[in-house]
DNA sequence: CTGTTAGCGCATTCAC
DNA sequence: GTGAATGCGCTAACAG
């Protein structure tokens, strides 16, 4: 086994052409002539050339490599996410590099700082929950690269922010379950100093509004969305049987209340009716006859991977907003027995 | 906002010391006076350098990162293990990339050359389902970089594994099953082409074979182990009334089905008792008695981690296998109504 | 279209 | 212990 270490210089040498007229082919310029292009690349192969990206990247002060900040990978929304920025990234030819917040502002300063000493061309984030201060993202973009807020907006200056419509998922999700006769709807709501939750919220209650449903305060429930909270809410819902409605805020709560509900004997959706914020496929397993609101998360990596790169590209940074929609998937009861 | 590019030259020049010697201090070298290093380091801190990685990075020919190749990081098992990976690789100064192949051969060859043309320091891989040749990692090789396997065993040369004692574990599982008085225990085996699923299925055989229970071929069910081949399977096991236990050789397949039985009627632990490969909490939500074989995954990361920064850092390459322990996690019945 | 020249910023020889 | 000199491999400005 040989340690390739073939350089543009080699080729120079044995073809009797410049290295420069060789990085150029390389680059695939129309500055060369087809002919010695053809010679080169042939050549090339032949030695088993492999471009040093370490110096081009040095020479360049680029490293086709985008950065992608999120709370964690193993929540399916955000591991979807990733996999529709991949295929762009790679259609594109960039890097992706994937980092893990853990909703801690501490380890989100960091790993910000990592990637500009790494110099990443371009950051994709979905900020912490913690996060309230943007001089960490501030500093990177005084490198004048750009940042795009996903799923968690964020009102950064010179930014691209792309979510889904959370307001108006909420306030069909809601409708949904007014429509099916549902009149005491009780609401999984998360921290209200996180926007997204707000717009969660505020959906619910418009629902609610428009069609002349006298607000309860009782029936809304703040937590941190965990597993614990949704047994702990779960628990509060039985204590309270007016309730045969309930909107979750997401998707973990929601599933851990559907458990705990059901093994008090409550059923699901004859008794309580229930739609969650979801995207993860074992919610199906869980319940089949839970109605979900589906996030478009593979277009949503999509859709931002393709903006950043482009504003990588023409180094173009305008503040813009896209909404995607959701989809709220009504399933039919498959509790047959 | 300044668009910082302070260098050692910058800092050689204001304080009239050679830039060699800057680059020294700021290497810690000891082969550069206490005072001056002080001096420098100040300095550098008051003028706001960093360190120009992507220079030193084609300098040294290392880029102090490693990679981590596999199937799919949306698998909580996988995502427990990069984030042991990431502890030790934080504490030792290298930074991770993550490489989903999403079990796709051609995925990983095209994985494992971007990361051959970004000159990473070491690999660490559980590799694809169809991987079966090996070239591709031996063409990393070649470049004197290490390879540790982690989670699916590889039998390629002058390489580390770490394992969970697959075998063993199977045993265990399949041995509490008989000691809870099963009689008629099923199986959910992976394909047999993987080492793996060969390996729990042995741990099984053992263990009935020890207690002198005459093997059943057909309640071996051997499948992708999805969830529509779990519920499949459920179906099965549903014409079969004798079957009293089920061993499951990963959650997945073994929450679906569990999910169906439970459907039709049946009650876990009490009609069919059921042990499965797990590591994803949602199990337990879902059926809180579940018996599990809780594999070890943080130590698996931090374990894998750290042999190959260590294979990195001195260039040892040897043949090491290791074994961790796995857990058998026994939870009482909770549904007590 | 091709060759010449000149670094990108750093780390490492070799002298002294 | 420090400075001077060199080059990692590539790309880009400038000629011609």
């Amino acid at each position: 086994m040989n340690q390739k270490k073939v350089t543009i210089h080699d080729i120079s040498r044995v073809l009797g052409i410049d290295s420069s007229t060789v990085s150029r082919a390389l680059n695939d310029s129309d500055r060369v002539t087809k002919k010695t292009k053809e010679l080169i690349l042939q050549k090339a192969k032949e030695l088993g050339y492999q471009r040093n990206i370490l110096a081009s990247n040095l020479r360049t002060n680029k490293t086709q490599t985008i950065a992608i900040v999120l709370p964690r990978i193993s929540r399916y929304f955000f591991a979807t996410v990733i996999a529709g920025v991949e295929q762009i990234a790679q259609e594109k030819g960039y890097n992706v590099i994937i980092c893990q917040s853990f909703d801690s502002f501490e380890r989100e300063k960091k790993i910000i700082s990592n990637l500009i000493s790494n110099r990443v061309d371009g950051i994709l984030i979905s900020i912490s929950m913690e996060t309230s201060n943007y001089d960490h993202l501030k500093s990177y973009q005084s490198f004048k690269n750009p940042i795009v807020f996903f799923d968690r907006p964020c009102n950064l200056e010179n930014c691209v922010n792309i979510n889904i419509d959370n307001f108006r998922a909420s306030f069909l999700a809601t409708e949904h379950l007014l429509q099916k006769g549902c009149k005491h709807i009780a609401h999984f709501s998360g921290k209200q100093n996180i926007e997204l939750y707000k717009q969660r919220k505020n959906g619910y209650l418009d629902a609610l509004k428009k069609h002349q449903i006298e607000l309860d305060e009782s029936l809304i429930f703040e937590s941190n969305l965990s597993e614990e909270d949704g047994i702990l809410m779960a628990k509060k819902i039985l204590a309270n049987p007016k309730i045969d409605g309930l909107y979750s805020s997401n998707d973990t709560a929601a599933i851990s209340a559907i458990q705990y509900l059901k093994s008090e004997g409550i059923k699901i959706p004859e008794d309580i009716a229930v739609v969650g914020f979801n995207n993860d496929p074992i919610a199906a397993v869980i319940e089949p006859s839970l109605t979900t609101v589906n996030q478009p998360a593979f277009e949503m990596g999509k859709k931002a991977s393709s903006l950043l790169i482009s504003q990588i590209e023409d180094k173009s940074t305008v503040n813009q907003s896209f909404l995607l929609e959701s989809e709220l998937i009504i399933r039919e009861s498959s509790n047959k027995k």
